[in-house]
DNA sequence: CGCGGGCCGTTTCAGGATAA
DNA sequence: TTATCCTGAAACGGCCCGCG
């Protein structure tokens, strides 16, 4: 079963949202905090959250204080932004802080439901009219997540650019298989990124760092 | 056309080694 | 001691392909 979390102060913006939340999943549990605090504590017993829902003006949080407060405390949250604010730095400033999606007030319950189910696929859904970032800030984010990398995951990533499967891969490090799976999940984490294709392709458009050989766990470096 | 099997990719969980 | 990294097993879902 798919759990919700909404958090938004007005009771009839919570009910619209749970409306479209039961249009795209009619089953849904659907949790609903009026605060950053009250979602902290909700979460504090309810692990498995699936997705939640977050209005950017509540009484105890401003812009994206409230955002950063529950991905501080809940990192693999995916957490999307339902706001009245439409504009396009806004947006833009919502992904880069890693939020799940980002759901523009004046969208159609339809098309809410529509964005839910993206998000819950794994990818990020977006205002219809948003567009795209210029490609130098995608780099420099991109470069600055490829730095988050471990040396055994920065190995793996350059076998993947380089059309590797999983079982090669695992073959040419001297891995199980299952091991080689683990880290390709950790570095899409790492990188925002939500498919393998999507990876190499933009891991593609980059230089990346040259993968160091293996050695001792004693680093003079 | 629908169904089942196999392959692939993703995710989660858990355990050992090591660094802080 | 706690946190991080690496490793592996297992479960799940999507996709393709052969079969009836």
């Amino acid at each position: 079963m798919t759990t919700f979390l909404i958090i938004d102060d007005h009771p009839l913006f919570r009910e619209a949202l749970g409306n479209a939340v039961r249009l795209a999943h009619p089953d849904a549990r659907i949790l609903e905090a009026m605060s950053i605090a009250e979602a902290l504590h909700i979460l504090t017993s309810e692990e498995s959250i699936d997705l939640a829902l977050l209005d950017l003006s509540l009484p105890d949080a401003a812009g994206f204080s409230g955002f950063l407060r529950l991905r501080e405390t809940y990192p693999r949250l995916p957490v999307a932004i339902v706001s009245s604010e439409e504009d396009q730095n806004v947006v833009h400033e919502a992904l880069s802080l890693g939020a799940a999606g980002y759901l523009p007030k004046s969208t159609s319950k339809r098309e809410l439901a529509a964005s839910i189910g993206r998000v819950l696929s794994g990818s990020i859904s977006v205002p219809r009219d948003f567009i795209a970032a210029p490609n130098a800030g995608d780099k420099k984010t991109l470069e600055a997540r490829l730095r988050e990398l471990t040396p055994q995951q920065t190995r793996v990533l350059d076998l993947m650019r380089r059309g590797f499967q999983n079982k090669q891969i695992a073959l040419e490090l001297q891995l199980a298989e299952s091991t080689v799976k683990a880290h390709v999940t950790e570095i899409l984490r790492k990188l925002r990124l939500y498919s393998r294709n999507k990876a190499v392709i933009e891991i593609g458009k980059i230089d990346l760092p040259a993968p160091r050989q293996r050695q001792s766990r004693i680093d003079h470096g």
